[in-house]
DNA sequence: GCTTAAAATGAAAACGGTTACATATTAATT
DNA sequence: AATTAATATGTAACCGTTTTCATTTTAAGC
């Protein structure tokens, strides 16, 4: 394999001067840029990019742990994700943990052990152990999605509690006030916040909080089906469905059209993510 | 943070002897085997696996090359492959591909750029062009599931249409002379082959091959349960179905039984893949 | 044309490991 | 105890880049 220093030797000039017209062509003149390229070309050189990072200290790779890919609104953010740092020049090394912090831990390490850059963490879950801290005891990683907001780390989030209130009032002024609430798993935090703009909204509109009215869920379109099979058959239905995310939502009302329900003239279904 | 000459420092012994304990650990007495461990913690040192992988010539990746991930045998197939490259210390690269040969050549350009040791295609497709080919002009590449067997790269296959005669002859066994067949796209060598295999069942049986009991499919799911449904309101029923994979067969069958058709009673259905 | 600043290039030192080779130590054999 | 073989360790070169710093070339100003 052509190493710089054939295309340096081919073209006449410095390695210096070849890694330059590589790296930032505008540091090289026009004249000396045209002789290099041709030399590239002539010894067939590919840089060898394990050299390339090992020297610079940038990898250009970013690690990013999702809790499970077959997920619409985790796949969007991904190929958002992708889209970004595709544009900067940056990899995504994508993990799908599934929950499982020995995956998390494994990839984890890659930013540890210089293989990455940095880390993009989509649930509420340090992935860094004592054994992974270095000096400073911060590695770099952004938290999106799910979020622990103690102010350790950058954080993407929105607004859940308010977002859930907004949401739970957009059907309470449609006229509802038996409003069911599929939920997501207890563990998650955006369920507990989402619960309690949900409740924030009853409230301000002096409606009770009836708890019968909560149907478990894992944020899957099974579970929305499942939730939905439940609500149909109740005798004193709800009028309206609160869906802690669309896939659920979606479920619900494959549930509602094998019921015979109509929505939204026979049950209302609004649900989180816009996917 | 700490390198390994730090270690060798703290250690009192020299950098080749702590690489040495790391990575080939017999060859050093326990002794200062020890002492290298206490120096690694007590610096915390954490080896540059980008100055490894660069300066042994090895990055234990691997990049595989799958044209889908939705879709239960290339799934299971990954894990599998996923399972024996840790075994091996290696490291699997997924490229989800989805067919589109940008997304192959930027992967494939991994082998070339020394950032992958190799390359696993699962499609039959050379994912390597001019630009990435080095002096000997043979890229390490592994091609299975489908393949390219025209001898220029190893390739882990099976024989799709002695496989496709089995499994046709032993419809034919319980009596089946109206064997429909749902099949994958025709740009797929694996069809072609499979198609020639239940043809030949067909001929040894001397049973007259019906080209209207072909009907199209692309090994998903949902093609199954269309060309199921199809089938379902046939006059003339076939009395089995050849499905070019499970997932087919899956789709088929939930149209079967949303016809009121019980498998096996009203109608066989055979599947490919043991998922 | 001469002086000076700016731009282009080159020489060589990193980066953090691995490894061939030389040397020192230990164990085995007589 | 002396000789030899085997094992353990150290020294320094090397992997293919990038990058600092010194040097040369070009352009600018007068």
């Amino acid at each position: 394999m052509a190493n710089i220093r054939d295309v340096a030797d081919s073209a006449g000039v410095s390695v210096a001067t070849v890694s330059r017209t590589l790296q930032q062509p505008e540091r090289v003149s026009p004249k000396t840029r045209n002789k290099v390229m041709a030399a590239v070309q002539a010894v067939g050189y590919k840089p060898n990019l394990m050299a390339v990072k090992f020297r610079s200290g940038k990898t250009h790779n970013l690690v990013v742990l999702v809790p499970t890919v077959a997920n619409v609104f985790f796949a969007r953010v991904i190929s958002g994700m992708q889209e970004a740092a595709a544009e900067l020049g940056y990899s995504i090394l994508l993990a799908n943990t599934l929950g499982n912090s020995e995956i998390e831990s494994h990839y984890a390490k890659m930013v540890s052990t210089s293989q990455a850059d940095g880390l993009i963490q989509l649930r509420a879950h340090n992935p860094f152990d004592a054994t992974m801290i270095n000096d400073n005891g911060l590695l770099p990683m952004v938290n999106a999605c799910e979020v622990i907001d103690d102010g350790q780390y950058p954080v993407v989030s929105l607004d859940n509690r308010a977002a859930a209130k907004a949401m739970t009032e957009h059907l309470i002024s449609l006229g509802h006030t038996r409003i069911a609430m599929i939920k997501g798993p207890n563990s998650s935090p955006l369920t507990q916040e989402r619960l309690v703009g949900y409740k924030d909204a009853l409230a301000q509109a002096n409606i009770a909080f009836d708890e019968s009215l909560l149907f478990p869920g894992d944020f899957t379109l099974q579970a929305g089906y499942n939730a939905g099979e439940t609500i149909s058959h109740l005798e004193n239905r709800p009028t309206a469905v609160f869906c802690e995310n669309d896939e659920t939502a979606i479920g619900a009302m494959q549930a509602f059209k094998q019921a015979n329900l109509h929505v939204p003239n026979d049950i209302s279904v609004a649900g989180f993510d816009d996917i």
